[in-house]
DNA sequence: TTTT
DNA sequence: TTTT
């Protein structure tokens, strides 16, 4: 309703893979997708041309959710504008980790597709086999479960 | 030099506790802050008000270090654009932790102090006794070690 | 609905004057402020100082016309994040003239007070006597008309 | 060097026409382009699709006016981000005229061209013949002329 | 893991 | 841990 304070990310990057689609017990879409977005520079000293690249882990909510998991594949040029999230969670031994996303909901959040579709999945037929859509399970032992309480904002 | 790809944050929020001022081997700060944004609403069946409150870690560096240090306190309002960034890091058993943070360089970040001066420090006397500034030193045990090589782009 | 692009504007700035607050046909409120943003610089040749202040027109729509309007005065710091709409209309002699503003609707757009509410209007007691709010009227001379239609996206 | 507030735009869109690239009496290149960006939407009473398409125009200075002029074409897609700045100007009959501008300097501003390079100029060979770039001249009757002065903070 |  |  209110808020205090600002919380806004805004990326642009390519998809590391393609995108996963979970379903919430109530039904609603919750899709992931790892984004890259890369700086280069020359080192002052050597000269060389140098790269990072830094990847986002993004959650779509809602009805972007269904769009995201629908039209983004792995490759994908994709704007996303959402805001930061640090959840906590608990690894195999019990500690405590924290994982910080970019969440970008339906109401307040932003995506588009960039390049002219080019960066989309084709709608017609597709060149490549795809492997089947992840269903509803449990994550991998070093992924950070989404949990998420029906108590949220968005 | 150049990029490919958009990593932009921005926050408006309030300092949690004082800032914490680090100085590289070759004499250059690092000033981190915790920042609070918080996000109110209704609950949808109880009719409830609700409020979270997220908790930002932004590292300054450069000019910008220095002034964050010098000019923002606890309870400081503050705009700050930077990137994204995850570190990888050690815990003391080894195991390898992430932790992301918005970092804020004085080539292609920002920091404003907000709210007429009144959320930075005073310029004559100080009201209070503050603690001393910290002194470059090991991380506590719970924290995520600072350790930036030399081959960063800023 | 959808969008293909983006267009957005974040200003942080001082008001120049109150907010003028007007009603539309339907009732609406749409709430105009002008937003002074400014840089400072140091002369490369003379070494002088240097300021520039930009100018801004704002205008709020829907539920945040009102809040601007109730809580905003001259000289408060705001946070605002809209769009650019640059509209068209005719000046005395009947030529066609362009205004550029930013449009801050309810549903994508943002408004927020900063400066510890020092920045808005106090809330029990008004220390000095401040003009009457400005009724529905004809526009000043020089100044474009607003005549929004029935028929736009926000 | 110093600010006081946050003066920022951030603009997807695609060119309207091929980049206009004039040279300043020291020789340095700033080049204007338009870029669309658009709204869909439906129409609460008829149902019916809409569409509002926005004009920006945006100007490079240093050297992003020179990558801008090179690589840019119509049809490009583009990302921009620069501030808005309000220029003055007088019309044939001597009238005082405001032209607003998002202006995207290669000290703060940013621009990335998007899609894959299939938003952008051909490195090899042109499909089409194109308009020779646009030299040095005055301007068309109808368009604000940039007179910028050597006083600027960028 | 993407993209150039 | 901030702020309202």
């Amino acid at each position: 309703m209110a808020s205090r304070g600002i919380n806004k990310v805004i990326l642009i990057g390519n998809l590391g893979q393609d995108p996963e689609v979970r379903y919430m017990p109530g039904g609603n879409a919750v899709t992931s997708i790892t984004l890259a977005t890369s700086e280069t520079w020359r080192d002052k000293q050597t000269g060389e041309a140098k790269e990072r690249t830094e990847w986002h882990r993004v959650v779509f909510m809602g009805m972007l959710a269904e769009v995201a998991g629908k039209h983004l594949k792995k490759g994908s040029q994709v704007y996303a504008e959402g805001k930061l999230r640090t959840r906590k969670w608990q690894d195999q031994s019990g500690q405590e980790r924290y994982t910080t996303e970019v969440l970008v909901d339906s109401f307040t959040g932003v995506m588009q597709m960039l390049g002219g579709n080019g960066g989309g999945k084709q709608q017609g037929a597709s060149c490549q086999p795809r492997p089947t859509p992840q269903p509803a399970q449990s994550p991998a032992n070093n992924e950070p479960p989404i949990d998420y309480d029906d108590d949220l904002p968005f």
